[in-house]
DNA sequence: TCATGGTTACAAAAAGGTGCGTAATTTACG
DNA sequence: CGTAAATTACGCACCTTTTTGTAACCATGA
């Protein structure tokens, strides 16, 4: 998804949330400050060109702020900025909606009498 | 995106949810039931194949719901399921507030005045 | 024959993974 | 004391996989 074809928040927000990590790196920091490597702690799938990546278009976005500090071995910190931060109940009311969906779908009977 | 790295529902909205064309098929359903060839006059850039792998995908998902008639050239119907209506002020949410990132950093003093 | 909605095969493009290199400084070792 | 190794967070080049586009084809019925 290399440029956009609307001019539309939607498709902006989408160019920048799609994928698999940027919801899950947002969320694993929702959790707190977090280093790179306790990043690739948090998913050991996705490979150090990939979360270098995800970050900086997360940073520019201005959702996640990046903090490097001197020293012996290089040691950088990511947390959410406000705009992050405010993202966060956003996301996960897709996920609570999600489980809307499949709850009704997957055990309609059992649902119905539950209810 | 082939596979889910975790079973977090997060993970698995995106997966739905990811790319140009969901969100935006959902926005133009929102409007009302619509016809294949509406949607393509909605968005000229979206290959018909995409249109039909997209729709394809939604429907299986249950968020849009598929009507085919009998008759003269063919004729189907595509218009969301309640669980895509519902989805729909998530999306116009995740909008809202990309809307109050960009007016917050693109023009700081202005806004800082006009409150 | 035309229009509609769709499928299939092939090609192009984009996304993603692997592995090596680098910076700065501390510790370990002979 | 000199030096080599380790650590952390990357960048870069190369290659594979996945996604998307293109184009051609199919069925229906006026």
């Amino acid at each position: 998804m290399k440029n956009l074809v609307s001019r539309c928040p939607i498709e902006e927000v989408m160019q920048l949330l799609s994928g698999r990590w940027p919801t899950l790196l947002i969320y694993y920091l929702s959790d707190g400050t977090k280093r790179f490597s306790d990043l690739q702690r948090d998913n050991p799938t996705i490979s150090h060109k990939m979360l270098t990546m995800e970050l900086r278009k997360l940073e520019d976005a201005g959702i996640v702020r990046r903090t490097e500090f001197e020293g012996y071995p290089r040691r950088v910190e990511y947390d959410l900025t406000a705009d992050g931060e405010r993202l966060v109940p956003l996301i996960d009311a897709l996920g609570d909606w999600w489980d809307g969906v499949n709850a009704a779908t997957d055990a309609p009977a059992d649902q119905a009498i539950m209810i």
